[in-house]
DNA sequence: TTTTGAGTTGTTCGA
DNA sequence: GTCGAACAACTCAAA
């Protein structure tokens, strides 16, 4: 190596992908040669929100990341390990003077960056965080006095009054070191430790940067104009189906928010529901907390109920509410269920079933293909009338509601739900309903064919209602 | 410091 | 069937 030749690291993580990329702009500003480098991290892969659909996702995605990189004369190498010690044993070995990633807002992921710095540091190395995950960089967005906010309609005003930096070109040369050590092959998905995604593979979105660069301009140019209309209504697909993209940064969401611009009511809707993803990971930075338990203490005193035989239920869609068990359904077979949806079976598991909404959370990481703990944890939050910005506790979805004003005609709960195939739309949000005779004839009768509901909305509302009161300090 | 207006996504009840 | 009010007070942000 010539004393001239300056060398630094790009470390990818959420950020698989090469335009837009700051972090991966300034090591190429910055250095001679970089080195590319993604490692594979046991805490997150073993952790209490790993997942195998995610774990496949990401798997293709660095098989695209690595041809793309090999295009431009590049690479990219794989290692696995605490990254602390991953990343600055390779810098060491190549001689690397400094470090650049995409910060990181999660609680985990700051532990581990202050860990990878201080390694990095009494190594005399750099580390250089740059922005890309988000539009706003955590912290950036405060009120008037200085305080973060906690309610999403100011942050959006102060997010959308905020300076936001120039999309970037991918870079069309990636000059790697000389006589770099052996990159290392990509792990199968047995390597990590699963056995294969939960979901149905031709059923997942496909892996890598280009399939997400190709969802986003079919999006922009078709669904988004759309999408205020259409967004809710659970039979059409009205949404962008993007979230994985963003969740692992094939997307940048600058870009994506440059992209998805105009007039009218889809690109403005659309535009908040970035602002809501930036807003939740704000408030994690902020309040580490509430990843672990309610935002607001005071909830973690609601008395959730104890009730395997019940959450197996909703896991299973097996709950007799046939939205509910449609949603559920499509969730364990693609690994994604729409907005909607998600806000329905929270309601139901935090409300009808009162079990602790975190359980809820779980099942969703593990499951999601674009699980993502800030947006996961706050939508649950939400939900369950415990974080940030909650709908007040005594908001509870009532599921035959739901179903028939974002389903009128049944065909997503009839998708899901095979049983129900037959009924007429007048009843297949409330099964139970049908004659003993229009049962049969519709080939669905409950309690053989379809379950009956597992609780009794009205009471199950009233139960939810008085658990919640009785927690609250003004109560008596 | 005090005050005031406002707060993603609903449901139910009674007129 | 449609409409408005009540739900139950609370916290935040900004004037």
């Amino acid at each position: 190596m010539s004393a001239a030749v300056s060398r630094a690291i790009a470390w990818f993580r959420r950020d698989v992908r090469l335009h837009d990329h700051p972090a991966l702009t300034a090591a190429l500003a910055a250095a001679d040669e970089v080195l590319p480098l993604f490692v594979f991290d046991d805490v997150l892969l073993g952790g209490r929100f790993a997942s195998a659909n995610r774990a496949w996702f990401l798997l293709g995605s660095l098989t695209g990341l690595r041809s793309d990189l090999r295009e431009r004369d590049g690479d990219l190498w794989l290692r696995r390990g605490r990254p602390a010690e991953a990343v600055s044993a390779l810098a060491s070995e190549v001689g690397a003077e400094a470090v650049y990633a995409s910060g990181d807002a999660g609680p985990y992921a700051r532990r581990r960056d202050e860990e990878v710095e201080a390694v990095l540091a009494a190594r005399g190395i750099r580390f250089q965080v740059s922005p890309g995950t988000l539009v706003a960089e955590p912290g950036s967005i405060l009120s008037a006095a200085g305080r973060p906010y906690s309610v999403f309609t100011p942050f959006h005003r102060a997010w959308e009054a905020a300076p936001r930096r120039a999309v970037l070109q991918a870079p069309e040369r990636v000059r790697v070191p000389v006589g770099a050590p052996d990159p290392g092959s990509v792990p199968s998905l047995a390597d990590l430790g699963f056995a294969g995604p939960t979901a149905s593979p031709d059923l997942l979105p496909e892996p890598g940067e280009a399939a997400a660069r190709s969802r986003l301009d079919r999006w922009a140019s078709t669904g988004l104009s759309r999408y205020a209309e259409r967004r809710d209504l659970l039979a059409v697909g009205g949404t962008s189906r993007l979230g994985q993209d963003l969740h692992l940064g094939l997307l940048s969401p600058t870009e994506v928010l440059e992209r998805c611009g105009g007039p009218g009511d889809g690109p403005r809707v659309y535009a908040s529901e970035l602002c809501w993803r930036d807003f939740y990971a704000h408030v994690l930075w902020h309040w580490p907390h509430a990843a672990r338990g309610s935002f607001r203490p005071v909830y973690d005193a609601v008395p959730w109920r104890n009730d395997p035989e019940a959450f197996a239920a909703w896991t299973d869609g097996r709950t007799g509410y046939p939205v509910v068990d449609a949603a559920m359904r499509q969730l364990r077979a693609v690994g994604w269920m729409p907005n909607r949806a998600r806000m329905i079976v929270a309601s139901f598991l935090a409300k009808d079933l009162l079990i602790d909404w975190r359980a809820g959370e779980a099942h969703f990481m593990a499951q999601l293909v674009d699980g993502d703990l800030a947006s996961n944890n706050g939508g649950w939050q939400w939900a369950a009338s415990t974080g940030t910005d909650a709908q007040p506790y005594f908001r509870v979805f009532n599921p035959v509601a739901q179903g028939e004003r974002f389903d009128p005609e049944g065909g997503y709960v009839r998708r899901w739900v095979p049983e129900l195939a037959r009924v007429a739309a007048r009843y297949v949000h409330a099964p139970w309903t049908m004659a003993p005779d229009v049962q049969r004839q519709a080939g669905c009768v409950i309690g053989q064919d379809y379950p009956p509901p597992i609780v009794d909305h009205a009471a199950a509302r009233e139960r939810a209602l008085f658990a919640y009161r009785s927690i609250r300090p003004a109560s008596s």
